[in-house]
RNA sequence: GGCGGCGUAGCUCAGCUGGUUAGAGCAGCGGAAUCAUAAUCCGCGUGUCGUAGGUUCGAGUCCUACCGCCGCUACCA
């Protein structure tokens, strides 16, 4: 299989606020994918960061005595740190305060006034400066800033705006010509209808905001903070590795992740912006929707919302990882709840496959002395695994993580069923039925060896765990994910539980 | 208001272009087994498929109306 540049990117982070689970979510959908394709011998760059630039962080830099850049290096770093924790593997952390990024944008823009597509107009409306932002009348409050309450005034400001209204044939010409372009399909149509519904122009900069990057023909304005942020996903191919430029290699982007709050300006002006600076549009944009915390009459207390780096803390990061792509159809809103997360992680984290694993790893040890026996998988298993094989290759390529998982534990109960089945320990009591029981025992070890590969991915931490019980080595190549390729005479190695059981979920004892 | 979507077992949800007795997981009840983190396996659901009509030989699956919920309806990340 020839070697395909797998290029994905998730949004890049607001510095404003810290590191919560929406950002994670996101974040741990894409390194699944960032994993999987790895295995696959893919040539994968996976793209992450943060987005600094605006005049709110100026702001809160100010009132906290630092300069904006001190603030967002600090913020931006619990942004990364978050990356660390739930085991992200991105190939480059972008911050758009980069040097490298704001001459590309310099550039970038600077190409889409070359090629007629921005022109200076005036905007003028009710802006409120708490926002840094322009209101419609229906919008305010009392005829006040609704977040702010406070009056917004009446502003003229000449801008720089970018031709958007241009595009909106192209736009539907692309995506009439590309039904994948958006996923799912709810989010194609909602971004088609709107385009179709007409394109007004957007202004491109802000004046009297000096923390953003200079227009290059007219420094007295910055850029928008939106365009800034977007073009992360070009600037980073131009410098993320020093001294090459990637773009060639990884353009366009095969999936770029995001949620739905922001689709408009991933599905709308971002492809226009490319399409008026001569780049290839991306692949496939991928929306996800929102995790809700359950509204129940236990959890009065507002802003409860679920931490992620609790979870971690409490059942592991593949529990998290695991948790989130599981219990709720990616791509769709879901309820979460930390009643959840410990009934999943119990229910099959634990009792499928950890206790799976164990118990493997124990009647290998009875009854063969923990050495693999010489045998074949049974066919039955072998199938399972071909088959859960080929549906989670198809199933993570057009990011249905949700069905990837669920093809993977279709595996694990097939083998727990399987044990029951065949019942070792009634084989071990007869010799004569020796190479039956060796049957078995491989069956389940190879088995549950490819459980691990086809796992590795959303489960970095126990996969490889797993194998070294096994005495399997620690290849993940998806190749590996195949039957009877483990090795026999191998020595198992006992592990304690891989995911030992949790007493009380978390916040059941809020104080 | 306009456009779009949703409403399926106690809970969370699958059900592609209409076609055998409507499915899965969890919870619950009963049983088996003992290798294992008391984990596992088997069996058990007469569900008005939101309501009322319609099209069809046949409709969760298409059409209409209605009820309820939700999203979008241009520049706060």
């Amino acid at each position: 299989m020839p070697v395909q540049p797998t290029f994905l990117t998730t949004p890049i982070y607001y510095v404003n606020a810290q590191p919560h689970l929406g950002h994670a979510y996101t974040t741990i959908a894409a390194d699944v994918y960032a994993r999987h394709m790895r295995q696959r011998g893919e040539d994968v760059f996976f793209l992450t960061g943060t987005d600094e630039h605006g005049d709110k962080n100026a702001r809160v830099a100010a009132e906290l005595g630092l300069t904006p850049q001190a603030f967002v290096d600090r913020n931006s770093a619990n942004f990364l740190r978050m990356t660390e924790d739930v085991r992200a593997t991105q190939d480059f952390f972008i911050r758009t305060t980069d040097e490298g990024h704001m001459r590309f944008v310099q550039d970038f823009l600077q190409t889409l006034k070359d090629n007629g597509h921005v022109y200076e107009g005036t905007y003028e409306g009710l802006y409120c400066t708490g926002c840094e932002a322009f209101y419609k009348e229906e919008e305010l409050v009392d005829g006040l800033c609704p977040d702010h309450g406070t009056k917004p005034e009446w502003l003229q400001e000449s801008n720089w705006f970018f031709r958007l209204s241009a595009f909106q044939q192209p736009l539907l010409d692309h995506y009439d010509a590309h039904p994948d372009f958006v996923s799912p399909q709810s989010r194609f149509n909602e971004a088609r209808s709107f385009i179709s519904g007409g394109l007004d122009d957007v202004s491109l900069s802000r004046a009297s905001i000096e923390w953003g990057v200079p227009l290059p023909w007219a420094p007295d304005q910055t850029c928008y903070v939106w365009f800034d942020a977007l073009l992360n996903y070009a600037s980073a191919m131009t410098y993320a590795r020093p001294g090459e430029d990637l773009t060639a290699r990884y353009w366009p982007p095969r999936w770029q992740l995001l949620a739905k709050d922001i689709l408009k300006f991933h599905a709308v002006i971002w492809p226009a912006m490319l399409m008026g600076a001569g780049y290839a549009l991306p692949q496939r944009l991928m929306i996800h929707g929102y995790l809700t915390v359950r509204d129940t009459k236990m959890s009065k207390s507002i802003g409860n919302v679920l931490d992620p780096f609790a979870v971690i803390e409490a059942y592991g990061v593949d529990a998290l990882r695991f948790y989130l792509l599981r219990d709720v159809r990616f791509g769709g809103d879901g309820g979460i709840s930390y009643e959840a997360v410990h009934e999943r992680y119990h229910s099959e984290l634990a009792n499928d496959l950890g206790n799976l694993v164990n118990r493997v790893i124990a009647m290998i040890g009875k009854y063969r002395d923990g050495v693999i026996p010489d045998a074949r998988c049974e066919t039955g298993i072998a199938n399972a695994v071909e088959l859960a094989r080929e549906a989670i290759g198809r199933h993570v390529a057009d990011m249905e993580l949700t069905e990837a998982l669920e093809a993977a534990w279709s595996v694990v109960r097939d083998l727990n069923r399987f044990v029951d089945a065949r019942a070792p320990w009634v084989l071990a009591k007869d010799p004569a039925l020796a190479a039956e029981l060796d049957e078995v025992l491989y069956t389940l070890a190879d088995g549950t060896r490819a459980c691990a590969i086809l796992l590795a991915a959303v489960l970095p931490d126990s996969a490889p765990r797993i194998l070294a019980a096994l005495g399997a080595g620690d290849d993940v190549a998806w190749e590996q994910a195949a039957p009877n390729l483990l090795a026999a005479g191998a020595q198992t190695a006992a592990t304690g539980p891989l995911f030992p059981r949790v007493e009380e979920p978390l916040g059941s004892a809020a104080p």
